[in-house]
DNA sequence: TTGTACGCGTTATCAC
DNA sequence: GTGATAACGCGTACAA
């Protein structure tokens, strides 16, 4: 094992021909004669010789990969996101890089150094600063996933106004007053667009809304920590209405195991329609939204843009309210 | 944007310089006079030149990047195993290629494919066959993660057995019968290791162990489906064993949403001690697996195993169980 | 200290 | 149908 792997030229020299015809062979293109053909497939085939991506990334100045930046990988969201990017780029023949920044200190550097090994980028949300996303945008196509288009960098994103249609039903016509929202608007582009649709949805409403929203992150043992910030307090709010389903299970799982009855004591919705959503009890209301199409437009858009500029510039996928019985809906 | 990226030469004529001078300063290596440096320091970040990567790693004959191939990213156990093997392969100067074959038809393409981009692939379980497993180790230096060692493929994994200990915890001190077990041990070799300790645990205290186990995922939806299979049928189990922590959530909320009593109807436990663990109620018995250390050891092994071959070739890691309240346990 | 020239592995353009 | 040969961008002996 670990056998160093032969060149084009050792090939050649193998099969008696020249290292254009190996290459003719190996690529399939260009025109070889059945019997030379025949003879350096065997060899290419006795050898195991595979032509080096480096060498070919050269020469054809593309590397047949594309690179998708995550702030990290917890959860089906994100799951999601890449089987529906990958997909896309599969039919298209290339190859994903996938890069987590664990929020790290040095993500920039690293997403820089990605910039010259794939011929694009779909960064999601906020995982670099924007001075960085500015740079890298300078040297490959850049694709915002669930973000702000800027500058010329085109976005791709899911309707978030849509908690507002659910934050209008808790307050108008369930009748709830003392909402709260979990999730830290600071975080990403989505929560903060939730959170400022939750805050108009009350005004419109005309009823106060929370000053603050409760700083935390999205993964379900922050919804373990919210409710035990929400609800053990002396006054718990009557509605948590959560940056995103991860958050809601755990707080789901903080009330019931509090003994608190949901939605009797307390209404609880999301954000996504994960699988888990409907299969809690009581099931999640929540908002829908097209994850794994998420990440397919958003991969279309960045190979098929690698070639022509200009085109869509802010794609914003719809999404639709699912009004289940966690706030208070009855079952249907 | 998408400006073309200058080359070395072009900065050297722009700094009035040779290309060897060049990347003497773009590397920090060789003499290079005080005033020179300066100079082409200047032009160099004037035009944000950033030597091609696929140009280097041509040079070098290397890639200064690892991958990484999972089944799938559900979960907080592959973002913890990601983070430790990203922390040292950092430390290394190393780059980490996330590859995900959502076991996918042609995956094995996809990793070969990536033997010619990186200098050393870290594959998880058994997400490639062991026939191209084989032919990958001919190009690369390769380590399996979370399965067993092979023809000279190193390995590195948890020690499994000690679900045994749960199971004979249940069995013997709790006095349960009726287990049943979930997981499907054709899916990972982690879950065989798991399910044959469930079976060898039960021919020790000579118990007759169910013939099959209930064969599911490993994430939380599966877990409450597993629920659906198990505690809706005429004679539900006494004590359920899932494979994993997020299958034993699931089964947890389905068994509480069914108004069931844990562990008083029925005792759950896991496999993982991931943080929901411990912040569900009631808290969940579990097997404490080092999943980071399990990372970074992976990392370790490979990028030092890049040089000299024939070091570790079995890094089983310790666990431990963690005996909480879900398995009747009191509260201590 | 600096520059020239070659090699890395591949593809593509010409001649033949 | 096939073979030389020139790119591609960089690192680095070797020469100056």
């Amino acid at each position: 094992m670990g056998n160093k792997r032969l060149t084009v030229r050792e090939i050649a020299k193998l099969a008696d021909v020249s290292v254009a015809t190996v290459s003719r062979v190996s690529r399939g293109t260009g025109q070889v004669s059945q019997e030379t053909r025949e003879r350096v497939l065997r060899i290419i085939e006795e050898y195991g010789y595979r032509p080096s991506q480096m060498g070919r990334s050269l020469a054809e100045q593309r590397h047949g990969m594309v690179a998708i930046v995550f702030p990290g990988l917890a959860g089906p969201y994100f799951s999601e996101l890449t089987q529906g990017f990958e997909s896309q780029a599969m039919e298209a023949g290339t190859g994903v890089h996938i890069l987590v920044t664990h929020h790290r200190d040095d993500a920039d550097d690293s997403v820089l150094d990605m910039a010259s090994r794939v011929d694009g980028i779909a960064i999601h949300g906020d995982t670099v600063r924007t001075e960085t996303l500015r740079r890298i945008a300078a040297e490959v196509p850049v694709v915002v996933l669930a973000g702000r288009p800027m500058d010329g960098v085109p976005a791709v994103r899911a309707d978030n106004s849509t908690i507002g249609e659910l934050t209008r039903h808790l307050l108008v016509d369930h009748g709830y007053r003392r909402l709260a929202f979990v999730g830290s608007p600071d975080g990403s582009p989505d929560v903060t667009d939730r959170w400022e649709a939750f805050q108009a949805a009350h005004k419109q409403a005309r009823v106060p809304a929370p000053r603050n929203p409760v700083r935390l992150g999205l993964q379900q043992s922050d919804g373990v920590r919210a409710a035990g910030e929400l609800l053990d307090g002396r006054r718990p709010p009557r509605a948590v209405v959560c940056a995103n389903d991860e958050t809601a299970l755990g707080m789901l799982i903080g009330a019931l195991g509090r003994g608190l009855s949901v939605p009797g004591d307390v209404a609880i919705t999301g954000f996504d329609d994960v699988p888990m959503a409907s299969l809690v009890q009581p099931r999640l209301t929540t908002v829908r939204q097209p994850i794994r199409e998420l990440g397919a437009t958003t991969a279309r858009l960045l190979i098929s843009g690698l070639g022509n500029r200009g085109a869509v510039m802010d794609a914003v996928l719809a999404t639709e309210p699912v009004f289940r019985e966690s706030c208070g809906c009855p079952r249907t």
